[in-house]
DNA sequence: TAGATTGTTAATCGATTAACAATC
DNA sequence: TAGATTGTTAATCGATTAACAATC
């Protein structure tokens, strides 16, 4: 297998598509050719091939990819063979979809706080954890040092959040509030951007703005006939 | 202005990056530097002024860009002008963050319908919406003509949702369900792909992967002294 | 065998960055 | 004026796609 390191990040992005995709396979499936997700997910054949290499993948020819073997090696890539830690801060809807449905523990993250600053909130499970007052978030931070910190509040208090995860020592920040945040140099900000999504799909409907995965390309699509 | 569609992806993607530190920025700040924008979003200076004039702003040598022309610029740009229309499934926790919390209508949307199949739900007002049942679906949208549907249901329902939507005549389709929904070539969907952050996320952590936005071109971080 | 598929090298394409003249 | 900044052209960089030999 490769360095992960040379791995580029339109890559890393692309390989849980490829497991989703994989997953909504027939159970009997045993191999899928290249050519065949490419056509499902409207991508080129030789960029399937390349990022199915940059994880150590082997196809062979006449039949493609053994499925079970490549998710294996996906998935152990994706997670980095490790399980990471966690915080999340901000249980209001967003932070208990995420706590309780959106499975870390399949791509290799558990949750081992959460808090909220709604003392209706403190002290009551949701989602199946125990919810802390935002007093106990630096010592108990300091303490867990979770890899992650994940900030699920209103856009108002994100930055204050924010300042005291870097301040309790947390050095990867997981955004979901739709705002900026200022960070010390050492800290990595990751955004999850709606807005950006939604800039998307408006050029999307107004037509003028060509679909990240063209509408040309999917010439193959199987699902045609289906409906 | 240049024409809309030749706006780039990527660049349309930082746009609302813009935007929201635009917002961040003290009320009495007239002028913002393409050097200043770049340096506290981890950009380049060049592709800055290349992303703002993409929207037809012009800056003012020694004092930068108008921020209020700027913002009026980016938004009118990033909606289109227009509002367009959605509905909704799936009223679990993410689906009322979406509809609640997201400022949809910020970014020129609107949400007219939301549904749900569980039946305790149906009826019920959530988030300000009429819970309705998946039965009026179909015809619902026939009659909305939304011009986005978005998927907030679990992952084992999603492609059957999908499915419903693109008979009633949708033809975007949102999907934060962690899953690959197939459709029919001239539907497109755009994935809100949580699990592509947390690939990011992961090499992050393990420090093997570098961030898209590379800590060393954060130099001129002006936050470093606050903590 | 014939034909579909993999895997790799080379060419193309698009986006980012460097260099620099123009402006105030 | 001097110096910071804009805006544009050219160079670089990285990712995608084309071409094709190797495999079964």
């Amino acid at each position: 297998m490769l360095p992960p390191h040379l791995v580029s990040p339109r890559t890393l992005q692309r390989l849980p598509l490829y497991v989703s995709y994989l997953h909504s396979l027939p159970k009997d499936a045993l191999y899928i050719s290249s050519t065949e997700i490419a056509a499902q997910l409207g991508l080129h054949p030789v960029q399937v091939r390349k990022d199915l290499a940059a994880v150590g993948a082997q196809g062979r020819p006449r039949l493609g990819f053994e499925v079970q073997t490549l998710l294996r090696l996906l998935t152990t890539y994706l997670n980095g063979g490790t399980q990471h830690s966690a915080v999340l801060v901000g249980m209001g809807h967003l932070g208990r979809a995420l706590a309780a449905h959106l499975g870390f523990a399949h791509y290799g993250f558990t949750i081992q706080a959460v808090f909220d600053n709604d003392q209706n909130l403190v002290g009551s499970r949701l989602a199946g954890y125990e919810v802390q007052k935002m007093e106990n978030l630096v010592p108990l931070c300091q303490t867990l040092k979770p890899a992650v910190g994940i900030i699920t509040v209103p856009a108002e208090e994100a930055q204050g959040v924010c300042d005291l995860l870097v301040q309790a020592g947390v050095r990867v920040i997981w955004n979901f509030a739709p705002t900026h945040l200022a960070v010390p140099k050492d800290v990595t900000v990751q955004d999850e951007d709606i807005a950006a999504s939604l800039a998307l799909i408006t050029k999307q409907i107004l037509g003028q703005q060509p679909s990240l995965v063209p509408i040309s390309r999917k010439e193959e699509s199987v699902r045609d006939g289906i409906l």
